[in-house]
DNA sequence: CTTGGATGGATCA
DNA sequence: TTGATCCAT
């Protein structure tokens, strides 16, 4: 099955985020051992040969001019200080379960945020936000929430020389009303300007809340990460990668071609390789901008139909692909290469490693059950071999019943046998024909243990829902008529420190409901822990062994005693190495976009269902579409959830509207105090209407039909069909926007401050061509919380 | 002497 | 569905 699309009239709807872990394995360590922060470090794995393979590099490494791609002694060239962290090895094979585990934990606390992110490798995700940033809209217009400096905090937006102007641009086009705009906008399609419009603003808010969820990031797991905020995920990925690290990038769509205009084709995920390649010679262009001169017929016509799409649609800046849920990886696998003379030839060394990597599958295999309830109907044996010279890959696939060490390696032996014409060399029926130069074992196709629930992602939702309903089970009940606002009491700020030293997962301390599941895990754990520290100390003494050994030979054949196997077969592989032809094979894939309708549907599910029976939440009463409840339930969950992380962050933010603008203050009392009762004519409304100035965003016409359910607008007090009740929260929190942004400027009059943007770091080709003059203090508002200003401070005086 | 190694996702015939 | 291949980090 293709993958779900939003339609094509959602383009520019969608607030999407990457999240992406600034040199994760680095961090990692750096938290594992203290010592190691701020000192220039790189991970590397099998240190033997040339100081090991870098897998990552910290920033004051890369200072240094060291890059992954260097061997470990390089590295040290380059940056005599830098310490050279060797991943353990277990099983003589590198053990990277410290960086899933920690992937794990910080994907733990990006699902409190919204069930709707995909976990795209174990240090990045794709998080969804446009409901959240509705929400947050509604929340704005209560006067429950305002931008505070410490969201835009950090913050880059592609074109512009800082987050201040950005602001200022929203504010000026808002106020300015909506003709003057209309210069931008003639470009613009009419069908899409609505849209077009509430992009900024959106995009604003959304980063707001990636500001959130990064310092949550940070603050739960002392781990630092970038982001990318825009429409899709293709260019959230992009800018991503603009500002690092510890930023975050919002891309407007305003930018975007001045943002092609020099970006490499290559950049663009799904062109990186040989499909990029082959566009780049066969259209003459280097840059994403020269796509846009050709018609769709004719990228469809040179790339199939698909392709054509998806690159017509990606040379303006749109990616249809919706964020799915996924939380857990699809497969778990592992492999191993054994290159040059250390290919397998000898059956006792198929063994061996086929033992070696059973292991460990069947040990992830069963913390996978434990945390996933499910279990791999089937495994794939995939090898390399060179046949004649030519490297060969194959994979097989059999069915898998059990997590059985032995079973998994006679399987696997069974279909290489199978498999392999002449598995054995004709003389001697230990040896080999084919050596082995790569060998992985891959399960997959997960099935759910849960027999109530199939693995549906109705059923998994479920799941998750009564999971968190257990974790918080002695906290929030239900029965309480908070609304998704979730408007709660101000607790005693505990004093959450610096994430803790010892290296268990922070899942374990989540809850103490589950005893048997904990208790289970913990065992683990432990169990876990002592084999590795059995497993380092005997690594320990070979690598002594080693280091004695001057003729650094791989590990793996002094450990197997087949040498003179080897040998022999070095001789037949006095290998040249052959570049295979670089012809571009048929047509490579790129991100599927077909653009039949009925992708809505599908997507829908996550996100605006049409019609269909409702039904009442039993938390806030709202009557939502039936299936839609799950999420909607989630909503309530994850606030729920997260306000012991997030008490801290509301009280403070609360404390800054009350304490930083006198307005605000107002705002706020009143929201409270006039619960149910017809709001007053907002202040807004008046001053604009006094200002005799036209709004952006126009009262949005309602449907009058009276069969339509509707909902009384707190704000206005009209009663607004449900479906419209968004779009109808958005004009009246673009007012408020509007309001805080006018004050602002008000204060502006009194208040010289400027938000710095802290380097010079921007792309060149997207740096806007206004350079006003910053005042060159760097006024910082980290930390202390007097430091914290309304969102006027972060006007320049023009 | 190894176009980095391990890992995961996706596409297509 | 399977196996081969590509892509990304």
């Amino acid at each position: 099955m293709s993958k779900q699309q939003t339609s094509i009239n959602n383009k520019y709807d969608r607030l999407i985020a990457l999240i992406d872990m600034d040199c994760f394995y680095c961090q990692v360590e750096e938290q594992l051992n203290p010592e190691l922060q701020g000192k220039p470090i790189a991970v590397v794995q099998y240190n033997a040969w040339r100081g090991g393979g870098i897998i990552a590099v910290n920033y004051p490494a890369r200072a240094h001019g060291v890059t992954r791609h260097m061997r470990g002694d390089e590295a040290k060239e380059q940056c005599p200080d830098i310490e050279l962290v060797k991943v353990p090895n277990i099983r003589e094979k590198a053990d990277l379960s410290k960086y899933r585990n920690a992937g794990k934990q910080v994907a733990t606390v990006l699902q409190t945020f919204t069930p709707l992110l995909t976990r795209a490798s174990v240090d990045e995700a794709y998080l969804d936000l446009t409901e959240q940033v509705q929400i947050r809209l509604m929340d704005m217009n209560k006067g429950k929430f305002s931008l505070q400096p410490n969201a835009l905090k950090n913050t880059f937006v592609v074109g512009y020389d800082s987050i201040a102007e950005y602001v200022q641009d929203i504010s000026e086009r808002i106020t300015q009303g909506t003709d003057d705009g209309s210069d931008e906008l003639a470009h613009i399609p009419e069908e899409d300007r609505k849209a077009y419009k509430k992009s900024d603003i959106k995009l604003l808010i959304a980063s707001s809340i990636v500001s959130e969820i990064r310092a949550a990031v940070k603050e739960q797991t002392g781990y630092e990460c970038s982001a990318g905020i825009a429409h899709n995920k293709i260019l959230a990925k992009l800018v991503c990668g603009l500002n690092k690290p510890n930023k975050q990038t919002i891309l407007p769509l305003k930018h975007i071609p001045q943002l092609y205009k020099t970006l490499p084709v290559g950049k663009v995920q799904g062109l990186g390789g040989k499909f990029g390649e082959r566009i780049c010679e066969d259209l003459g262009i280097k840059h994403m901008g020269e796509l846009i001169k050709f018609s769709k017929e004719e990228l469809q016509r040179r790339y199939d139909e698909k392709n054509g799409q998806w690159l017509y649609n990606m040379a303006r800046g749109i990616d249809l692909e919706a964020v799915t849920p996924r939380l857990v990886s699809k497969s778990i696998g592992c492999c191993k290469k054994f290159p040059g003379r250390n290919a397998i030839s000898a059956i006792t060394t198929l063994n061996h490693w086929l033992h070696e990597l059973a292991k460990e599958i069947s040990e992830r295999l069963e913390q996978d059950e434990l945390e996933n309830n499910r279990r791999p109907k089937q495994m794939v044996v995939s090898y390399v071999q060179t046949i004649n010279n030519a490297d060969v890959s194959s994979s097989r696939s059999v069915n898998m019943t059990t997590f059985d060490e032995e079973k998994i390696v006679s399987d696997a032996i069974d279909v290489l046998k199978r498999n392999t014409e002449k598995f054995f060399k004709s003389s001697d029926n230990c040896v080999l024909n084919n050596p082995i130069k790569f060998l992985g074992l891959n399960v997959g196709k997960f099935e759910s243990t849960d027999v109530k629930k199939g693995n549906t992602i109705q059923g998994m939702f479920q799941k998750t829902i009564e999971n968190q309903k257990n974790e918080t089970k002695d906290g929030v009940e239900t029965s309480d008529k908070t609304t998704t606002d979730c408007d709660q009491t101000d607790k005693p700020e505990e004093s959450n420190g610096a994430p803790s030293e010892d290296s268990k997962p922070k899942e374990e301390k989540k809850s103490d409901v589950q005893e048997s599941y904990f208790a289970k895990y913990h065992r683990m754990q432990l169990q876990k822990k002592a084999e590795e520290e059995a497993r380092k100390a005997e690594e320990e003494r070979r690598r002594n062994e080693e280091e004695a050994d001057e003729d650094q030979e791989s590990d793996e054949e002094n450990t197997l005693n087949n040498d003179m196997l080897m040998e022999e077969l070095k001789q037949n592989n006095q290998s040249v190495q052959q570049q295979p032809e670089a012809i571009p094979r048929s047509e490579s894939p790129a991100p599927s976009t077909s653009s039949n309708a009925n992708y809505m549907e599908s997507y829908a599910e996550f996100y605006k269902p049409l019609e269909l029976p409702k039904v009442e939440c039993t938390k806030c009463g709202k009557k939502v579409n039936a299936h839609e409840i799950q999420i909607h339930t989630d909503e309530h969950l994850a606030f729920q959830l997260t306000q012991e992380q997030r008490v801290e962050f509301q009280s403070q933010l609360k404390r800054n509207i009350v304490s930083t603008t006198p307005a605000a203050k107002k705002q706020k009392t009143t929201a409270n105090s006039k619960s149910k009762s017809p709001p007053k004519l907002a202040s807004i409304q008046k001053f604009l209407v006094k200002a005799g100035q036209d709004v952006t965003i126009a009262m949005p016409s309602t449907s009058t039909a009276s069969n339509v359910e509707t909902e009384k607008c707190q704000e206005c007090g009209k009663n607004i069909p449900i479906v419209e009740l968004f779009e109808h929260m958005d004009y009246h929190a673009a007012k408020k926007l509007q309001d805080e942004l006018m004050k602002a400027e008000i204060a502006n009059r009194t208040n010289n401050n400027t938000i710095q943007n802290s380097a010079g770091k921007n792309v060149s080709a997207v740096k806007g061509k206004k350079s006003k003059t910053k005042t060159s203090s760097n006024a910082t508002n980290n930390g202390a919380p007097n430091a914290m200003k309304n969102i006027a401070s972060f006007f320049k005086n023009t």
